[in-house]
DNA sequence: GTCTATACGGTGATAGAC
DNA sequence: GTCTATCACCGTATAGAC
């Protein structure tokens, strides 16, 4: 896999979440990237579309991967995804707040009018949903509860960094992980 | 006030919310609107940034009005808004899933690159969650845990609207309406 | 693999007539 | 209030040389 290909994806990826799909040129990608300006359509000959695809999957292994990894760090299913979803206040805090919801934006953007990008934002969503359901079905929580509490989790995750990166503030992200908290507490089996 | 002036902002409101910001066009927006195009910078002649600004006001003003009455339907703040989501999951399924999240779709696109736009979504969050905090202090909670779990329904309703558009399933907004009635009635003062 | 030049359409915005 | 003409700029994409 070369280099400039990989750089090109990962900053693409970046500027999709700091500014979404249609604010982002192919020129500024380029320059951004400090990458060839002939090398993109020669790593991504059917242009934007290809290109942002393989964007959002990267993204998404990435923060799959990280969520499942983090999600190790503490055996009970409840505190590690409370422990998570506060570090994801702090990271979005150190950062002012400025970045999140890199599926949202380009889902709300084209899922409308490009049913290729829809497919991969779906997907995207699939795959993160996935380490929360595997976590609550080992913490003992039956596979239906397991999935319901994922997907809340998941829109709420989406909608709490939304709210946090309009307002600047960390807090919705913050009072969100203490009502979840709350919600598996009382959705416990041990409860 | 001129009904042209309105239509504009309507039409306006209407393409941000299946579209998108930057995707919508001052020509289509005149065009769609079929109002004539020489009166677009004569109503709004700061240009777009002003038209954006009313279409999310507009939007959000109506948006909050029909929570708000539509929560007045059940005495039980808990089952009022357990109907109301249900409702909106009708909703969306009627329209195939098309729209939703109109104030998402401005605050991603805009948030890190136009402040004034950015105050206007963080203003227009602030407005959709009083209806259901004021539901939830009239049912009783306390000022505190009724103001974190409105923050709540709020994120975890914008991510189940997202994730609904995005996999063409009125099922997020159903599960999320679900789990949401357990974390009312676990955090419930009467319980 | 990379570069440059270029085509073509669309964008938001302005000026000046009516 | 509305219209038209026009602006400069930007977008994606392609062709052909190297």
């Amino acid at each position: 896999m070369s280099t400039t290909r990989q750089q090109i994806i990962e900053k693409t990826s970046e500027l999709f979440e700091r500014q979404g799909y249609h604010a982002t040129g192919l020129n500024q990608i380029v320059s951004e990237s400090e990458t060839p300006r002939g090398s993109l359509y020669y790593y991504f000959p059917e242009g934007k579309e290809e290109l942002a695809a393989e964007a959002v999957w990267y993204k998404v292994h990435h923060m799959s991967a990280y969520v499942r990894q983090r999600l190790t760090g503490y055996p009970d299913a409840i505190e590690a995804i409370y422990q998570l979803m506060m570090e994801m206040a702090d990271h979005a805090e150190q950062q002012h707040c400025s970045a999140g919801a890199p599926i949202a934006a380009v889902a709300l953007e084209t899922a409308g009018s490009n049913e290729r990008l829809r497919q991969t934002c779906q997907a995207a969503y699939a795959m993160m949903q996935k380490p929360f359901e595997e976590k609550l079905l080992a913490g003992g929580f039956a596979p239906d509860r397991a999935e319901a509490l994922a997907i809340t989790i998941n829109a709420v995750l989406e909608g709490a960094v939304i709210l946090s990166r309009t307002a600047r503030e960390s807090q919705p992200l913050r009072v969100v992980a203490a009502e979840i908290k709350t919600l598996l507490q009382c959705s416990s089996p041990t409860a």
